[in-house]
Formats: C-alpha cells, structure tokens, sequence
DNA sequence: CGTTATGTTGATAGCCGTCAACATACGTGG
DNA sequence: CCACGTATGTTGACGGCTATCAACATAACG
C-alpha cells in the first residue's frame, strides 16, 4: 500500500475486535488466534485516499474494520467503474497474488486490520479453517458481483438507485430518526457513504441521473434527504418495488 | 441438475482427459487422481438444454469438457443477463452451497465432468492442492465478472460486442482460414457460440443492437462474417482499439 | 469571506430500445 | 426433394432514456 502514510501500526486486539465474529478470522480458537493476531497491523486511511492502485504490488490483505472501501477500475480514456464496496467486516485484498487487478480507494475514513502477505498465506496454508472462511467469503463476492451485472445490464436508472439505496441501508449501520412523529414502521435512516459522483461510477450512470433520480424518490415521497447524504426511506417495502425486485 | 436427461454416466479415464492439465484437476498426483476418478461421470446436455435453475438444489459439481455453459440471472419480469460464460476446463458449481445462485444452460452441445457434491466436498477437505486450485479459481472469475461490470457500465455497444469477440477468439478453438490469399498475419477465425440473443443478454444490449454493431464492424472491415455465426478477425489490434483498451 | 467541492436543475442531443417488416436458415412431414 | 412453419438474424423508422453541456445553489474549507 505504497501510497499512503501508515498513521497507526499499534498492535490490535483480537479479543476486542468490533468486527471479529463477522470477519475471516471469526472462527479461529485461541491458539490460532494468537498467531493472527501477532501478525495483524491497524491502518487508517482519510476519505479520499488511494488505498492502492490497479497493477501495484500489494504486501497486505486485511480486513474492514470501519468505513468504506471502493474498489475501483479505469479505461485508459479515463471512464470509471466502481466494481465493489468494502464495509466493516469484509476483506480486502487478494490473496496468492500481489499484484491487485482493480484500484482501493476510503470511500470513508477507514480502519483497516492488516496483514502481511507472506505471513498471511503461510496462515492460510496452516489454518485450514481460516482458507475456508476466505473462500466462502471469495465465493460471496462472485455472487454480489453477478447481482451487479444484473444491475448494469438490464435495470433503469431508477431501479440502479433505489436498489443502490437498500444494499447501503442493509450494509451501513442506522440511525435512530422519525421518531415519536407517527412515522411508518419500517422506516429506516443512514448516512449515505458515499457521493452522487461515487454513486454514479459505481450504478453506470452520471452524476447528473443520479441526482435526477433522488430527487424523483423523494418527490414519490419513497425516500427523504437532508443534507444530501442523509436517507429516510419511509417504506422499505415500496422502495423494493422500485428497485425492481 | 434434475432438469434433464443423463445421457452418459461411464467412468472417465483421467489420464485420457483433454482439459485435466488446464482443469482444477490438473496437479493432482497419481493417488488423489485415483480419488477423484473414481467419483467422476460424464454428463451431456444439448444446446438450449437447462443444467439447472436459479435456486435449485444441485447436488453435482464439475468441470466443462467441451461446448459453452451460459450462467444467467433473471428479474421477476423476465429481463435476463448472462453473468458468466464457462469454456472448456472451466468449473461449473459452488462448493459448501447446494443452492444454484444461477442458471445454467448450455450454450453449444455441452459435456460435463461431473462429481457427486459430497464426496467431492471431502476430497475438497482431504487434498488441500485440490481446494487451492478451486480457491483460486473462484478468484480468477471474481476478477472476470469484474472486467464485466466495467464493460456493462461503462462502455458502448460497438465497444462491447468489440470486446466480446476478442474474448470469444481467446477462449475458443480457432478455425483455420482465409489462408493463402494474402490475408493479414493477425487475422483470427472461430465460430461463435451464441446466438445474437445470447450475446444481446450478455452485452446488456437489444438483439437488433448487437446485430447493428456486428453489420458495422464488418462495414469498417474489422470483422468478415460468414453464415452468421463464423467470424474472421481481419486484425486484432484495430479489433482491440473497437473495444475501448 | 472568498474559493473549491459537491449537488441540483434545465435544455438539448444522441445512443440505444422498441416496433415492425423482411430475409435467411433450419427442421419436419408430405 | 419440396412445402411449410419456426427460429434466427437484419434492416429501417421512430421514440425515450440517459448523457452532455451549462447555469446555478449549497456546503465545505482555509
């Protein structure tokens, strides 16, 4: 991770880790745990912040601790396209190969729980629980990739943003909002992570059709905005509808 | 896969196999390849056959011998897109999940190496070289479907049926032709898989749109088409500046 | 308080989808 | 072998969705 400054390289916690029994080293029993754990690095990076870029050579793979990663891919005209997003738990990086095939970008300020490749893939090699965990993980992401495909290749602009808008209120922690006020039940409220450009890049669209589109919910009264990243979406189950399933 | 006919069930001989040294089967020694034998079966499908479908139970895993398997994804009110294409050599199946994530269906006249689930789930288990090379895999078709979502959002139909036939031209036997009349040196001949449909599900584009665009490439004298299906590269490298790298 | 980044809205254009007609290839039965 | 029906592919006319270009509004920041 060549272009960013190491801001924090105290040792972690594994028992106290937040994000430990949802990650790859969830299953892991106190002896194991241990040996991950002498290997395993905090790195934070500020929003903005190129993780890595597509063709680096990358000595570390880690987990999400908090915020959000974006993975991105560029056409050399300079087209882009957002091909994944990283939250708390999810791990980053690939592993038996150094050089990455797309570009990691804090979407967010982010935390990450790194380690070392070698060490790492010698773990792999050992812990034979730890491989699977990575693998059902690996196997997770094909198929949220294949969803997206689905996503780009045959849905509206209006289905690309409302879908977007529930796969972020699932994946991002809610805040407590509406209340008291005689809201529907199954309101939900976040913060949206990232921008109308990211949300563009990542749905295919421009900035412009994005913004168009929220705007559009909110005038259908599906979703309420306040101060751009804030979402309601006042009925989940409408929002579905519009998202095409 | 309960949507068809068994054709074939006689044991394979895996030394006689043509895709083992390019499958995942490929660096297993004389005793796991004993193992691994002895569980395998052919399985045949016809082209438009259904393998299974989205949600099934599947209860085999293999690998492609010969043909195209087409993976797809439908929304509730029949839009469809391809997510991905599996070539000779190719692994078809999820290992620890018996719930098919998406069809599939054979492309071309398809044969399959197939193994039961469990035993090759214990075999996955036993020979740790076994599930590395599935491990990675997995990762390799991560990484296409990732190339995909860059096509599918970003690029233009001329761009995608571009890069589709280079990607066809690299996975598939090439045909001898256009030889001794002073052709290109570069020039490539094969014979598509899909049908103008298929690729239209793959691209994210119309039928009429990925005919257009083929009639095009043939008018700028990238391409020479013949009875539909047989394509003739006249030169890749004008063929790779079409597609957008 | 000015400057820059981010987001919204409007007018217009163009790419691709839709609808339709036609052409060609394929398969079946007479 | 031909007649017929069906599947597949092509081409044209037209329309709509989304991109582009532009102006403006608002927020963030030093």
């Amino acid at each position: 991770m060549p272009a960013s400054v190491v801001r924090n390289l105290i040792p972690l916690q594994c028992n106290n880790c937040v994000i430990r029994h949802r990650a790859i080293c969830g299953t892991l029993n106190g002896d194991d745990l241990t040996r991950i754990n002498a290997i395993a690095r905090q790195k934070k990076y500020r929003t903005g912040e190129t993780i890595f870029y597509e063709g680096d050579e990358v000595n570390y793979l880690g987990n999400v601790v908090s915020g959000v990663v974006k993975l991105g891919k560029l056409l050399p005209d300079g087209r882009q396209q957002i091909v994944g997003l990283q939250f708390a738990s999810d791990f980053l990086g690939r592993a038996f190969k150094g050089k990455a095939t797309c570009q990691a970008e804090a979407a967010t300020d982010v935390e990450l729980c790194i380690f070392p490749r070698k060490p790492f893939e010698s773990l792999l090699s050992d812990i034979h629980d730890l491989e699977d965990q990575l693998f059902a993980n690996t196997l997770d992401e094909l198929d949220a990739a294949r969803d997206w495909l689905l996503l780009l290749g045959r849905q509206s602009a209006r289905e690309k943003v409302a879908k977007f808008l529930l796969m972020i209120a699932r994946r991002i922690p809610n805040i407590g909002c509406g209340s008291g006020d005689g809201e529907d039940a199954d309101a939900i409220c976040f913060d949206l992570p990232l921008s109308r450009a990211d949300m563009a890049d990542f749905l295919g669209l421009t900035i412009e059709t994005v913004s168009r589109q929220i705007t559009r919910l909110k005038t259908d009264e599906l979703i309420d905005v306040e101060q751009n990243r804030t979402i309601t979406v006042s009925s989940v189950s409408r929002l579905e509808a519009a998202s095409g399933q």
